[in-house]
DNA sequence: AGACTGTTGTTACCGCAAGTAACGAAGCGT
DNA sequence: ACGCTTCGTTACTTGCGGTAACAACAGTCT
């Protein structure tokens, strides 16, 4: 029979098909938008559906694959920040830039992963499962950053609670702020960075009133 | 010819039409999730597809009245929060919890306002425009948020950039942390808010680091 | 060699949703 | 009674996700 060798050769024939097929999909996600077609998939692969969907299943497989290669990559990038032997600003200073560099590099493939399709399952599901899909990116994100946040900095009892709400909190003040400052670009990347250490650093609690603001 | 009148009476009742089928597309929504379709909405509201066209132009025109129905009715909410008589810290932790209380109370307008469906226009423009669709309810959070802290916090010069940085940052915390919670619902809504807080009064600079963390 | 099996690929189709004519039937001013 | 606009319909086109059903090739067992 001789299963072994051929199940490991073709397996690994496999992953490389699905490695081009991946990269196929990246390009046309990259012209087109994340509304690209299966059909537009296929073609710059130079094949055709059926084929797609027996390496993915359906679309969102896909979709999901291809979210991964990109999340792992921005991911190991933000842990080397992160991680980097340093004092808690700097660090911080450098993670929020690295995250920003590389959304500014690559916008395409940012929005690519901030809004993906959503299946939009019509199944009547009571419950709310808000944000199952949405943003599987942020939530690792998050995670991450949590458990960096949890081993590091002492927050005294309810600390792993606390890590976890400000690691998703942290990550979604860098995604909004990204967000918009690529859209608008009001500023340098260095101010960006700047003002959300800032904010992380407690100015918002040291500034004083406006002598001109609202009197009251 | 008598224009005048007439043309008025026409067009509020076209808007109390419009009022109607926003209602009708209202429930749908909330029943069956972002994906409804074009459809089922009119069935919903007794009528059928062309109707809505006529009144919204695209899928996306009805959505987009839709959401700035709940979008206004959310932001009013948040400004009375926001324009409290009470020392800082109280309106920040007040509008927190107003915005939480808000996603937690109806979670299905909480997703359909912040994933609507992509319209992705397959135009071939080559700028990236990206978050132009997307979350418009972040951004005029953000830029709700912004002024009232350019209004009120005395930030030194560069106020104007500052503030809307901060604007913008702490809107996607807030929204990052409470999307977050509300799938996991991994603690109450008093501790997530305080835990917000404390983030934003600086804690984490505060903070020391860990006795037992990663010794470098 | 020749039948057997599995992978790779195809064409052609289904279902469904967005969006669009093209047409019918009211009200209302002249 | 005749137009004119507005509200409404049915019936269609287009395009996409997803799925049979079938064709061809490689290696495998007897």
């Amino acid at each position: 029979m001789e299963t072994t060798r051929q199940a490991a050769r073709q397996r690994s024939a496999a992953e490389g098909r699905r490695r081009e097929l991946l990269e196929a999909a990246d390009r046309v996600v990259l012209r087109d938008g994340p509304g690209a077609s299966m059909n537009a998939i296929a073609a710059e692969a130079g094949i055709t559906k059926p084929i797609l969907y027996r390496h993915f299943g359906d679309k969102g497989g896909l979709y999901r694959a291809l979210a991964k290669r990109h999340t792992d990559a921005l991911l190991s990038a933000l842990r080397a920040a992160l991680d980097a032997p340093a004092d808690r600003r700097a660090r911080v200073e450098s993670t929020l830039d690295t995250y920003l560099a590389a959304i500014e590099a690559r916008p395409q493939v940012y929005r690519f992963l901030m809004h993906p399709s959503d299946d939009a399952a019509p199944s009547p599901e009571q419950g709310f499962d808000v944000g199952r899909h949405s943003a599987p990116l942020l939530r690792r994100l998050g995670e991450e950053l949590a458990t960096v946040i949890a081993e590091r900095v002492d927050l005294g009892p309810d600390s792993e609670a606390m890590a976890r709400i400000w690691g998703h909190g942290i990550v979604g003040m860098m995604h909004a702020a990204g967000d918009w400052w690529l859209g608008e670009r009001p500023c340098s990347r260095e101010q960006l960075v700047r003002s959300l250490a800032d904010l992380l650093w407690g100015r918002l609690a040291e500034a004083g009133d406006r002598a001109d603001g609202p009197g009251f």
